[in-house]
DNA sequence: TCGGCAAATTAACACGATTTAGAAAATAAA
DNA sequence: TTTATTTTCTAAATCGTGTTAATTTGCCGA
């Protein structure tokens, strides 16, 4: 059985509240009874019950992180960036994967709730049907809360890059290669990302006095095999191929290319690919992947900070939002159009 | 402000012991009474402090995980494994990773003591100084605890897959290919895994009477990076070149066929190359890579299933050991020896 | 030696639940 | 109706800490 601070303070012949006073580093205790206490706690290998804290400080010194996906390397690098920033900050984080699923997400809300996590990170699901009221009646509670990415329609303290641009510098990199009938392999339809992803590829094009054609377009969930089948399709339903494609993901883009290589068709020569993410892998594939970076750790580290901020500074009123940089990473998966059209 | 059990207890004009025996649902209370109590929980949406009841309890429902790299994809479907039983079983996860800092290890480990976590999972970080002293420690008091993996002269809960015996097989199946030549690119040293696939290595070399070549063993941190300089190093300073490597994880040996590939070395023409692991992306390199399985979302999900035995059923006394099956995964970094030696 | 004051010490309560033991009420048996 | 028994209910203690306020001690000057 664990030792307490009773048996501390019976041990060292003083009160529970000396021992106290002595763990938090407190003054109105003497240089020669700290030294005491401070023995008899070394002697017994005493360290306090931090859920007998948390629950006098109503404060667990823990937050919840809520990914999408545990086996996602682009998630992998968010809670890299949270975990960091947490340890840093003197914080836990308590994992919580929705796994794509919205009943999962609220239950996982609620269980992070019961255990008194201080505050809230989340990316979370966005379809057709989710309602936010879970998350807006945490709102309204002045709960600690912060997301990764966007909600339409909700103000909360956010942490993103702007979607809109990093995808509009990737369509535009094609067009300056001369591409000009360019594919979406999109993500979903109602994910904030893929919205803002799919505008930009969009006023790219728009800018640029280039067609939008729809069935240039697919929405996909954004998995390699998935990125494959969709390439397969968009490279078998046209007649007029496209010789560019800007992926939702470098996962999507990892898939396209392999099947473009098993429909014979030549990466970069025939169709460029660019992806979304740049997560470590994309440079070792076998078409290595011209990319959109994005600050995956950079992201997880300061939605951390932003919240373990909101979580000490109370009184925090307006919502901050953070947009990080994203930049182009140039490999070998595009190249200049060498069609005559 | 959080509303709690003495406010319903007001709110519904009954006593405190009455609402907290309809939340755990036990007896001893009329079904008017329940009702009533059901009600105003309802009414007001309140749910337990889990922080009281851990401390009332002495119980957190919750366990540690300590990794040693979250942005890592083997630990990135073992934490998904654990995550997965863990949820079914009604226990969250606190996060830890050492990061490759014995340091931080054992901070993380106090850590997480102090915060009561029920039990620990741990990827044991091993150098030639790590003292197991505070493992050790726990064993002695009998705390719940699974390795991943293994300590020499350790015995504890434990999960693995049979290392020597992988090893023994990756091997064998170059020798099968007709190499003689096999250079080996090992893990750290003092890693258990290190060891037992360096100990496989040997054996299929020895058992097919193939002298063991020093030249051709370099161990090193097991990263692409590493992987790369290793790989250069070891088609640069041989005389007789290998024709064909076996590598401690995938991440080497991708490190390594670029290294061979920007030396002009056809993979796997020249040279063969085996992994370990098959993390995800192994089949989408450049050479989609022949790698051992390693099942490390089972491997998280037995572990956090034996952690959770232990601490349900304090009385295990055996150590329970779950060694679980691999495979070689054929794809096309490797192929016969073209060789005439 | 005594009063006054600051420093040191600790008793008591709070945090939000569970549990135990005993009182009150309802039901059954005599 | 009275007693015995069961059911229902609740007050109080507990878990291990922090905090507040009151008490004790020690020191100084008069």
């Amino acid at each position: 059985m664990r030792i307490t601070i009773s048996d501390i303070a019976k041990l060292a012949n003083v009160s529970k509240s000396a021992v106290s006073i002595v763990l938090n580093n407190k003054s109105g205790v003497s240089e020669a009874t700290r030294k005491k206490v401070l023995g008899t706690i070394k002697k017994y290998n005493y360290y306090p019950n931090q859920i007998a804290q948390s629950l006098a400080a109503r404060e667990t010194k823990s937050i919840g992180l809520i990914i999408k996906e545990i086996d996602n390397p682009y998630f992998a690098k968010v809670m890299k960036g949270v975990y960091d920033a947490c340890s840093k900050l003197g914080y836990s984080v308590l994992l919580g994967s929705s796994e794509l699923s919205s009943e999962k997400e609220s239950e996982i809300i609620n269980a992070l709730l019961t255990k008194r996590v201080d505050g809230l990170l989340i990316s979370p699901l966005q379809s057709e049907d989710t309602d936010f009221t879970y998350l807006a009646n945490l709102l309204n509670d002045d709960y600690p809360l912060v997301i990764l990415g966007e909600i339409k329609n909700f103000s909360t303290n956010r942490v993103d890059i702007d979607n809109i641009n990093a995808a509009y510098d990737a369509v535009s990199y094609l067009i300056k290669l001369g591409h000009k009938r360019i594919a979406h392999l999109a993500g979903p339809v109602h994910s904030g990302h893929g919205q803002k992803r799919m505008e930009g590829y969009k006023q790219a094009l728009i800018d640029n006095s280039i067609p939008i054609n729809k069935n240039y377009i697919l929405s996909i969930d954004p998995y390699t095999a998935n990125g494959y089948k969709a390439g397969i399709e968009l490279f078998s339903n046209n007649d007029l191929l496209p010789t560019a494609v800007f992926c939702y993901n470098d996962l999507v883009a990892i898939g396209l290319i392999n099947a473009l290589l098993d429909l014979k068709i030549p990466v970069p020569d025939k169709v460029s690919v660019v992806g979304f993410d740049n997560i470590d892998f994309s440079e070792f594939i076998k078409i290595p992947l011209t990319t959109i970076q994005m600050p995956a750790y950079e992201i997880g580290k300061a939605a951390a900070t932003m919240l373990v901020n909101q979580i000490t500074n109370s009184h925090s009123t307006q919502t901050e939002k953070v947009i990080l940089e994203h930049t182009l990473i140039e490999r070998s998966s595009c190249c200049a159009n060498h069609e005559i059209n």
